[in-house]
DNA sequence: AGATAAATCCGTACTGGTGGGTATATAATG
DNA sequence: CATTATATACCCACCAGTACGGATTTATCT
Protein backbone atom coordinates (compact mmCIF):
# COMPACT_ATOMS: atom_id res chain seq x y z
CA UNK A 1 0.00 0.00 0.00
CA UNK A 2 2.83 2.57 0.90
CA UNK A 3 5.50 3.51 -1.21
CA UNK A 4 8.42 2.37 0.33
CA UNK A 5 10.62 5.03 -1.56
CA UNK A 6 8.74 7.61 0.03
CA UNK A 7 9.31 9.53 3.12
CA UNK A 8 7.16 8.71 5.67
CA UNK A 9 5.90 11.33 7.20
CA UNK A 10 3.51 11.66 10.03
CA UNK A 11 1.40 14.84 11.05
CA UNK A 12 -0.35 16.47 14.03
CA UNK A 13 -1.88 19.72 14.03
CA UNK A 14 -5.10 20.31 16.11
CA UNK A 15 -6.33 22.52 13.13
CA UNK A 16 -7.79 19.91 10.33
CA UNK A 17 -7.91 22.55 7.94
CA UNK A 18 -4.14 22.46 7.88
CA UNK A 19 -4.14 18.45 8.39
CA UNK A 20 -6.80 18.31 5.24
CA UNK A 21 -4.50 20.98 3.54
CA UNK A 22 -1.34 19.47 3.99
CA UNK A 23 -2.37 16.22 2.92
CA UNK A 24 -3.80 16.88 -0.67
CA UNK A 25 -0.74 18.96 -0.72
CA UNK A 26 1.90 16.47 -0.29
CA UNK A 27 -0.38 13.91 -2.48
CA UNK A 28 0.70 14.15 -6.13
CA UNK A 29 4.60 14.46 -5.57
CA UNK A 30 6.93 11.48 -5.50
CA UNK A 31 9.43 12.11 -2.39
CA UNK A 32 7.20 12.50 0.63
CA UNK A 33 3.60 10.75 2.41
CA UNK A 34 2.15 11.44 5.22
CA UNK A 35 1.49 7.85 6.64
CA UNK A 36 -0.13 9.20 9.64
CA UNK A 37 -2.12 12.28 10.92
CA UNK A 38 -3.47 13.29 14.54
CA UNK A 39 -5.54 16.13 16.07
CA UNK A 40 -3.35 16.01 19.17
CA UNK A 41 -0.40 14.81 20.56
CA UNK A 42 -1.78 11.84 22.60
CA UNK A 43 -3.59 10.42 19.55
CA UNK A 44 -0.16 10.77 17.67
CA UNK A 45 2.02 8.69 19.84
CA UNK A 46 -0.88 5.65 20.01
CA UNK A 47 -0.48 5.78 16.42
CA UNK A 48 2.91 5.58 16.08
CA UNK A 49 3.27 2.45 18.06
CA UNK A 50 1.59 1.06 14.29
CA UNK A 51 2.88 3.24 11.78
CA UNK A 52 6.52 3.62 11.56
CA UNK A 53 7.91 6.95 9.88
CA UNK A 54 10.73 9.11 9.26
CA UNK A 55 9.61 12.37 10.16
CA UNK A 56 7.14 13.55 12.53
CA UNK A 57 5.42 16.93 11.27
CA UNK A 58 4.20 18.75 14.58
CA UNK A 59 2.16 21.88 15.34
CA UNK A 60 3.96 23.25 18.43
CA UNK A 61 0.91 25.33 20.09
CA UNK A 62 -1.53 22.32 20.67
CA UNK A 63 -4.48 21.93 23.16
CA UNK A 64 -3.38 18.75 25.38
CA UNK A 65 -0.21 17.61 24.85
CA UNK A 66 2.08 20.43 22.93
CA UNK A 67 4.27 20.28 20.70
CA UNK A 68 7.01 20.18 22.80
CA UNK A 69 6.12 17.53 25.00
CA UNK A 70 5.12 15.54 22.25
CA UNK A 71 8.46 15.90 20.90
CA UNK A 72 9.74 14.43 23.78
CA UNK A 73 7.28 12.06 24.05
CA UNK A 74 7.93 10.86 20.80
CA UNK A 75 11.92 11.29 20.70
CA UNK A 76 12.08 8.36 23.77
CA UNK A 77 9.75 6.16 22.23
CA UNK A 78 10.81 6.15 18.83
CA UNK A 79 14.48 6.96 18.80
CA UNK A 80 14.94 7.07 14.96
CA UNK A 81 12.10 9.58 14.41
CA UNK A 82 13.44 13.24 13.19
CA UNK A 83 11.06 16.18 14.41
CA UNK A 84 9.96 19.08 12.40
CA UNK A 85 7.98 22.29 14.40
CA UNK A 86 5.54 23.46 11.71
CA UNK A 87 4.31 26.86 13.98
CA UNK A 88 2.20 29.94 13.59
CA UNK A 89 4.11 31.95 15.66
CA UNK A 90 8.04 32.38 16.17
CA UNK A 91 7.44 33.85 20.07
CA UNK A 92 11.13 33.06 21.42
CA UNK A 93 10.48 31.21 24.27
CA UNK A 94 8.74 28.48 22.54
CA UNK A 95 11.30 28.34 19.96
CA UNK A 96 14.10 28.21 22.47
CA UNK A 97 12.06 25.59 24.20
CA UNK A 98 11.53 23.44 21.39
CA UNK A 99 15.11 23.53 19.93
CA UNK A 100 17.09 23.05 23.03
CA UNK A 101 14.77 21.20 25.00
CA UNK A 102 13.04 18.76 22.89
CA UNK A 103 16.07 18.35 20.27
CA UNK A 104 14.33 18.75 17.35
CA UNK A 105 15.83 19.14 13.91
CA UNK A 106 13.71 21.64 11.85
CA UNK A 107 11.19 24.60 12.63
CA UNK A 108 9.05 26.06 9.90
CA UNK A 109 6.74 29.05 9.98
CA UNK A 110 3.41 28.23 8.30
CA UNK A 111 4.08 31.30 6.10
CA UNK A 112 6.66 28.86 4.02
CA UNK A 113 5.50 27.40 0.93
CA UNK A 114 5.47 23.52 -0.29
CA UNK A 115 8.47 23.97 -2.01
CA UNK A 116 10.14 25.12 1.12
CA UNK A 117 8.35 22.28 3.29
CA UNK A 118 9.64 19.72 0.73
CA UNK A 119 12.95 20.70 0.86
CA UNK A 120 12.64 20.84 4.62
CA UNK A 121 11.68 17.44 5.33
CA UNK A 122 14.38 15.59 2.89
CA UNK A 123 17.02 18.33 4.50
CA UNK A 124 16.28 16.67 7.84
CA UNK A 125 16.12 13.20 6.59
CA UNK A 126 19.33 12.90 5.29
CA UNK A 127 20.30 14.18 8.44
CA UNK A 128 20.18 17.78 8.00
CA UNK A 129 18.17 20.24 9.74
CA UNK A 130 16.47 23.36 8.38
CA UNK A 131 15.20 26.49 10.60
CA UNK A 132 14.42 29.16 8.90
CA UNK A 133 16.00 32.36 9.35
CA UNK A 134 13.30 34.12 11.37
CA UNK A 135 13.13 31.13 13.71
CA UNK A 136 17.05 31.86 14.32
CA UNK A 137 16.27 35.47 14.56
CA UNK A 138 13.91 34.91 17.35
CA UNK A 139 16.18 32.40 19.37
CA UNK A 140 19.09 34.61 19.07
CA UNK A 141 16.99 37.26 20.72
CA UNK A 142 15.37 35.05 23.02
CA UNK A 143 18.76 34.21 24.34
CA UNK A 144 19.56 38.04 25.08
CA UNK A 145 16.53 38.10 26.98
CA UNK A 146 17.44 35.15 29.22
CA UNK A 147 21.60 36.61 29.49
CA UNK A 148 19.61 39.75 30.48
CA UNK A 149 17.72 38.25 33.01
CA UNK A 150 20.53 35.95 34.05
CA UNK A 151 22.75 39.04 34.37
CA UNK A 152 20.01 40.82 36.88
CA UNK A 153 21.39 38.00 39.61
CA UNK A 154 18.34 37.80 40.82
CA UNK A 155 18.17 34.92 43.75
CA UNK A 156 15.15 31.94 44.05
CA UNK A 157 13.57 33.89 46.98
CA UNK A 158 13.52 37.00 45.03
CA UNK A 159 12.07 35.56 42.14
CA UNK A 160 9.75 33.74 44.62
CA UNK A 161 8.23 37.47 45.86
CA UNK A 162 7.89 38.70 42.72
CA UNK A 163 5.76 36.33 41.39
CA UNK A 164 4.01 36.85 44.69
CA UNK A 165 3.95 40.83 44.38
CA UNK A 166 2.60 40.31 40.85
CA UNK A 167 -0.20 38.71 42.80
CA UNK A 168 -0.84 41.92 45.21
CA UNK A 169 0.21 40.56 48.39
CA UNK A 170 1.17 43.89 50.34
CA UNK A 171 4.25 43.52 52.57
CA UNK A 172 2.29 42.67 55.49
CA UNK A 173 0.67 39.95 53.47
CA UNK A 174 4.17 38.73 51.81
CA UNK A 175 5.71 38.40 55.43
CA UNK A 176 2.98 36.47 56.64
CA UNK A 177 2.45 34.10 53.45
CA UNK A 178 6.58 33.62 53.42
CA UNK A 179 6.83 33.84 57.68
CA UNK A 180 9.44 36.26 57.59
CA UNK A 181 9.66 39.63 59.46
CA UNK A 182 8.28 42.96 57.12
CA UNK A 183 11.93 43.73 57.25
CA UNK A 184 12.98 41.25 55.07
CA UNK A 185 10.71 42.16 52.76
CA UNK A 186 11.20 45.20 52.68
CA UNK A 187 15.11 44.26 52.60
CA UNK A 188 14.38 41.87 49.29
CA UNK A 189 12.26 44.82 47.51
CA UNK A 190 15.44 46.94 47.29
CA UNK A 191 16.80 44.40 46.52
CA UNK A 192 14.60 43.72 43.65
CA UNK A 193 14.04 47.14 42.69
CA UNK A 194 17.53 47.64 42.79
CA UNK A 195 18.72 44.96 40.50
CA UNK A 196 15.51 44.96 37.86
CA UNK A 197 16.40 48.86 37.88
CA UNK A 198 12.51 49.38 38.30
CA UNK A 199 11.03 51.10 41.54
CA UNK A 200 7.83 50.44 41.56
CA UNK A 201 5.32 46.81 41.50
CA UNK A 202 3.76 48.06 38.52
CA UNK A 203 6.88 48.52 36.28
CA UNK A 204 8.88 45.45 38.26
CA UNK A 205 5.37 43.00 37.07
CA UNK A 206 5.72 44.32 33.56
CA UNK A 207 9.57 43.82 33.42
CA UNK A 208 9.01 40.49 34.80
CA UNK A 209 6.53 39.65 31.96
CA UNK A 210 8.91 41.09 28.78
CA UNK A 211 11.63 38.64 30.21
CA UNK A 212 9.81 36.09 30.81
CA UNK A 213 9.71 35.47 34.69
CA UNK A 214 5.77 36.24 35.28
CA UNK A 215 3.73 34.13 31.94
CA UNK A 216 0.68 34.67 30.33
CA UNK B 1 -11.53 28.40 -18.01
CA UNK B 2 -13.68 28.91 -14.61
CA UNK B 3 -16.62 26.69 -14.27
CA UNK B 4 -19.31 28.97 -13.85
CA UNK B 5 -21.79 26.66 -11.40
CA UNK B 6 -19.81 26.67 -9.28
CA UNK B 7 -19.22 28.92 -6.03
CA UNK B 8 -16.63 31.23 -6.35
CA UNK B 9 -14.10 32.07 -3.41
CA UNK B 10 -11.45 34.21 -3.02
CA UNK B 11 -8.80 32.96 -0.24
CA UNK B 12 -6.32 35.60 1.43
CA UNK B 13 -4.82 34.22 4.65
CA UNK B 14 -0.85 34.96 5.10
CA UNK B 15 0.37 31.54 5.90
CA UNK B 16 1.08 30.29 2.54
CA UNK B 17 0.75 26.45 3.32
CA UNK B 18 -2.74 27.22 4.00
CA UNK B 19 -3.47 28.62 0.94
CA UNK B 20 -1.89 25.30 -0.49
CA UNK B 21 -4.11 23.58 1.56
CA UNK B 22 -7.46 24.79 1.04
CA UNK B 23 -6.21 25.00 -2.41
CA UNK B 24 -6.16 21.36 -2.65
CA UNK B 25 -8.65 20.44 -0.09
CA UNK B 26 -11.08 22.07 -2.26
CA UNK B 27 -10.19 21.50 -5.53
CA UNK B 28 -11.58 17.99 -6.38
CA UNK B 29 -15.26 18.74 -5.78
CA UNK B 30 -18.42 20.37 -7.55
CA UNK B 31 -19.86 23.00 -5.75
CA UNK B 32 -16.66 25.50 -4.62
CA UNK B 33 -14.38 26.50 -6.46
CA UNK B 34 -11.19 29.26 -5.42
CA UNK B 35 -10.15 31.24 -8.17
CA UNK B 36 -8.45 34.26 -5.93
CA UNK B 37 -5.91 33.33 -3.63
CA UNK B 38 -3.63 36.71 -2.13
CA UNK B 39 -0.93 36.60 1.17
CA UNK B 40 -1.89 40.05 2.58
CA UNK B 41 -5.63 42.10 2.32
CA UNK B 42 -3.81 44.57 0.12
CA UNK B 43 -2.94 42.50 -2.76
CA UNK B 44 -6.21 40.63 -2.22
CA UNK B 45 -8.18 44.06 -2.69
CA UNK B 46 -6.18 44.68 -5.88
CA UNK B 47 -6.88 41.12 -7.47
CA UNK B 48 -10.70 41.62 -6.69
CA UNK B 49 -10.62 44.22 -9.37
CA UNK B 50 -9.85 41.16 -11.68
CA UNK B 51 -11.69 38.51 -10.60
CA UNK B 52 -14.69 38.65 -9.17
CA UNK B 53 -16.23 36.38 -6.45
CA UNK B 54 -19.18 35.23 -4.82
CA UNK B 55 -17.41 34.34 -1.25
CA UNK B 56 -14.35 36.00 0.77
CA UNK B 57 -12.50 33.66 2.95
CA UNK B 58 -10.06 35.73 4.89
CA UNK B 59 -7.65 35.03 7.94
CA UNK B 60 -8.43 37.11 10.46
CA UNK B 61 -4.76 37.95 11.69
CA UNK B 62 -2.96 39.13 8.96
CA UNK B 63 0.10 41.74 8.75
CA UNK B 64 -0.40 44.57 7.29
CA UNK B 65 -4.01 45.23 6.67
CA UNK B 66 -6.16 42.51 8.81
CA UNK B 67 -9.05 40.83 8.26
CA UNK B 68 -11.67 43.22 9.73
CA UNK B 69 -10.12 46.12 7.61
CA UNK B 70 -9.82 44.03 4.41
CA UNK B 71 -13.37 43.08 5.25
CA UNK B 72 -14.52 47.04 5.43
CA UNK B 73 -12.81 47.96 2.17
CA UNK B 74 -14.12 44.72 -0.03
CA UNK B 75 -17.73 45.21 1.50
CA UNK B 76 -17.43 48.96 0.22
CA UNK B 77 -15.41 48.59 -2.93
CA UNK B 78 -17.55 45.08 -3.81
CA UNK B 79 -20.86 44.92 -1.80
CA UNK B 80 -22.05 42.11 -3.01
CA UNK B 81 -18.83 39.95 -1.48
CA UNK B 82 -20.32 37.90 1.35
CA UNK B 83 -17.43 37.33 4.05
CA UNK B 84 -16.07 34.71 5.80
CA UNK B 85 -13.63 35.00 8.49
CA UNK B 86 -10.99 32.07 9.47
CA UNK B 87 -9.34 32.20 12.26
CA UNK B 88 -6.95 30.41 14.56
CA UNK B 89 -8.45 32.20 17.63
CA UNK B 90 -11.68 32.93 18.51
CA UNK B 91 -10.69 35.67 20.88
CA UNK B 92 -13.42 37.60 22.11
CA UNK B 93 -12.76 41.34 21.05
CA UNK B 94 -11.83 40.54 17.58
CA UNK B 95 -14.60 38.33 16.87
CA UNK B 96 -16.88 41.09 17.95
CA UNK B 97 -15.16 43.66 15.98
CA UNK B 98 -15.21 41.57 13.02
CA UNK B 99 -19.07 40.99 13.42
CA UNK B 100 -20.32 43.89 14.69
CA UNK B 101 -17.97 46.37 12.56
CA UNK B 102 -16.95 44.42 9.70
CA UNK B 103 -20.66 43.11 9.00
CA UNK B 104 -19.54 39.42 7.88
CA UNK B 105 -21.16 36.53 7.41
CA UNK B 106 -19.60 33.66 9.01
CA UNK B 107 -16.74 32.72 11.60
CA UNK B 108 -14.87 29.87 11.04
CA UNK B 109 -11.73 28.36 13.32
CA UNK B 110 -9.34 26.72 11.80
CA UNK B 111 -10.01 23.42 13.49
CA UNK B 112 -12.74 22.75 11.14
CA UNK B 113 -12.51 20.10 8.63
CA UNK B 114 -13.76 20.61 5.09
CA UNK B 115 -16.90 19.26 5.05
CA UNK B 116 -17.41 22.15 7.94
CA UNK B 117 -16.18 24.66 5.80
CA UNK B 118 -18.33 23.66 2.83
CA UNK B 119 -21.21 23.55 4.22
CA UNK B 120 -20.36 26.94 5.79
CA UNK B 121 -19.91 28.14 2.64
CA UNK B 122 -22.80 26.68 0.61
CA UNK B 123 -24.55 28.64 3.42
CA UNK B 124 -23.55 31.97 3.12
CA UNK B 125 -23.60 32.04 -0.33
CA UNK B 126 -26.87 31.34 0.18
CA UNK B 127 -27.87 34.14 2.05
CA UNK B 128 -27.30 32.68 5.04
CA UNK B 129 -25.02 32.73 8.09
CA UNK B 130 -22.69 30.61 9.26
CA UNK B 131 -20.94 31.59 13.32
CA UNK B 132 -20.05 28.26 15.11
CA UNK B 133 -20.94 27.52 18.96
CA UNK B 134 -17.39 28.77 19.97
CA UNK B 135 -17.45 31.77 18.34
CA UNK B 136 -20.80 32.16 19.06
CA UNK B 137 -20.00 31.59 22.79
CA UNK B 138 -17.35 34.18 22.52
CA UNK B 139 -19.12 36.80 21.46
CA UNK B 140 -21.09 36.45 24.43
CA UNK B 141 -18.69 36.78 26.91
CA UNK B 142 -16.80 39.99 25.00
CA UNK B 143 -20.50 41.48 25.21
CA UNK B 144 -20.62 41.17 28.72
CA UNK B 145 -16.86 42.49 29.40
CA UNK B 146 -17.98 45.26 27.44
CA UNK B 147 -21.02 45.89 29.87
CA UNK B 148 -19.11 45.47 32.86
CA UNK B 149 -17.36 48.72 31.66
CA UNK B 150 -20.11 50.98 30.78
CA UNK B 151 -21.56 49.92 34.02
CA UNK B 152 -18.26 51.44 35.48
CA UNK B 153 -19.81 54.65 34.06
CA UNK B 154 -15.92 55.90 33.66
CA UNK B 155 -15.73 59.54 32.50
CA UNK B 156 -13.31 60.25 29.58
CA UNK B 157 -11.20 61.65 31.68
CA UNK B 158 -11.34 58.69 34.18
CA UNK B 159 -9.45 56.24 31.33
CA UNK B 160 -7.45 59.12 30.19
CA UNK B 161 -5.61 59.01 33.63
CA UNK B 162 -5.77 55.69 33.56
CA UNK B 163 -3.86 55.05 30.36
CA UNK B 164 -1.79 57.39 31.56
CA UNK B 165 -1.31 55.85 35.19
CA UNK B 166 -0.27 52.70 33.07
CA UNK B 167 2.59 54.55 32.34
CA UNK B 168 3.75 54.40 35.19
CA UNK B 169 3.01 58.35 36.18
CA UNK B 170 2.96 59.29 39.53
CA UNK B 171 0.13 61.80 40.98
CA UNK B 172 2.71 64.59 40.44
CA UNK B 173 3.58 64.02 36.91
CA UNK B 174 0.00 63.53 36.15
CA UNK B 175 -1.25 66.79 37.41
CA UNK B 176 1.84 68.56 35.17
CA UNK B 177 0.92 66.25 32.15
CA UNK B 178 -2.63 67.31 32.35
CA UNK B 179 -1.79 70.79 33.93
CA UNK B 180 -4.24 70.14 36.63
CA UNK B 181 -3.76 70.41 40.28
CA UNK B 182 -2.58 67.28 41.96
CA UNK B 183 -5.64 68.04 44.33
CA UNK B 184 -7.56 67.03 41.17
CA UNK B 185 -5.27 64.12 40.00
CA UNK B 186 -6.07 62.31 43.82
CA UNK B 187 -9.83 62.59 43.18
CA UNK B 188 -9.93 60.85 39.98
CA UNK B 189 -8.21 58.09 41.10
CA UNK B 190 -10.16 58.18 44.05
CA UNK B 191 -13.45 57.79 41.80
CA UNK B 192 -11.37 55.47 39.58
CA UNK B 193 -10.36 53.01 42.32
CA UNK B 194 -13.94 52.69 43.54
CA UNK B 195 -15.68 52.76 40.23
CA UNK B 196 -13.19 49.80 38.90
CA UNK B 197 -13.50 48.06 42.61
CA UNK B 198 -9.59 48.49 42.82
CA UNK B 199 -7.32 49.82 45.29
CA UNK B 200 -3.63 49.94 43.61
CA UNK B 201 -2.82 50.74 40.08
CA UNK B 202 -1.25 47.02 39.65
CA UNK B 203 -4.51 45.39 39.88
CA UNK B 204 -6.30 48.66 37.99
CA UNK B 205 -3.98 47.83 35.34
CA UNK B 206 -5.08 44.63 35.07
CA UNK B 207 -8.61 45.06 35.44
CA UNK B 208 -7.82 47.73 32.36
CA UNK B 209 -6.24 45.27 30.41
CA UNK B 210 -8.75 42.24 31.16
CA UNK B 211 -11.47 44.86 29.72
CA UNK B 212 -9.56 45.48 27.10
CA UNK B 213 -9.28 49.60 27.92
CA UNK B 214 -5.94 49.11 27.75
CA UNK B 215 -4.77 46.76 24.88
CA UNK B 216 -1.18 44.47 23.87
C1' DA C 1 39.99 28.64 56.69
C1' DG C 2 38.59 32.49 54.27
C1' DA C 3 35.71 34.58 50.99
C1' DT C 4 31.32 35.09 48.82
C1' DA C 5 26.45 34.79 48.24
C1' DA C 6 21.87 34.35 50.07
C1' DA C 7 18.55 35.10 53.32
C1' DT C 8 17.42 37.05 57.35
C1' DC C 9 16.49 41.30 60.44
C1' DC C 10 16.36 46.28 62.38
C1' DG C 11 16.21 51.77 62.92
C1' DT C 12 14.86 56.25 61.39
C1' DA C 13 13.37 59.78 58.44
C1' DC C 14 10.64 60.77 54.73
C1' DT C 15 7.32 60.67 50.82
C1' DG C 16 3.67 59.34 48.25
C1' DG C 17 -0.64 57.72 48.01
C1' DT C 18 -5.21 56.26 50.32
C1' DG C 19 -9.62 57.30 52.21
C1' DG C 20 -12.64 60.24 54.39
C1' DG C 21 -14.72 64.33 53.62
C1' DT C 22 -16.52 68.96 51.08
C1' DA C 23 -17.15 72.26 47.33
C1' DT C 24 -17.71 74.84 42.90
C1' DA C 25 -17.92 75.90 37.85
C1' DT C 26 -19.39 74.23 33.63
C1' DA C 27 -21.46 71.22 30.29
C1' DA C 28 -24.87 68.26 28.91
C1' DT C 29 -29.53 66.56 29.06
C1' DG C 30 -34.33 66.16 29.59
C1' DC D 1 -35.13 75.72 33.50
C1' DA D 2 -33.91 72.22 36.53
C1' DT D 3 -31.20 68.34 37.02
C1' DT D 4 -27.33 65.57 36.44
C1' DA D 5 -22.69 64.51 34.95
C1' DT D 6 -18.09 65.96 34.58
C1' DA D 7 -14.07 68.08 35.80
C1' DT D 8 -12.06 70.78 38.85
C1' DA D 9 -9.92 71.76 43.70
C1' DC D 10 -9.01 71.53 48.69
C1' DC D 11 -8.25 69.58 53.77
C1' DC D 12 -6.55 66.23 56.92
C1' DA D 13 -5.44 61.99 59.14
C1' DC D 14 -3.19 57.88 58.25
C1' DC D 15 -0.32 54.27 56.51
C1' DA D 16 2.30 51.66 53.32
C1' DG D 17 6.24 51.80 51.17
C1' DT D 18 10.99 53.95 50.05
C1' DA D 19 15.66 55.34 50.93
C1' DC D 20 19.22 55.66 53.36
C1' DG D 21 21.83 53.21 56.73
C1' DG D 22 23.79 48.75 59.26
C1' DA D 23 23.81 43.80 60.89
C1' DT D 24 23.73 38.46 61.53
C1' DT D 25 23.33 33.60 60.19
C1' DT D 26 23.81 29.95 57.03
C1' DA D 27 25.40 27.72 53.03
C1' DT D 28 28.54 27.38 49.15
C1' DC D 29 32.75 27.87 46.74
C1' DT D 30 37.80 28.17 46.49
Amino acid sequence: MTDSNKIKVALVDDHQIVIDGLKAVLHQQQQVEIVVTANSGQEMLIKLQQHPVDILLSDVMMEGINGQQLARAAKQQFPHIKIIALSMSGAGDIVEEMINDADIHGYLLKQTDKEELLQAIIKVYNGGQYFQPQILAALEQQSNRTKEVSDTRLTGREIEIIRLMEQDLSNKQLAEVLNISIRTVETHRKNIFKKTNTNNVLTLVKWAYEHQLLSK
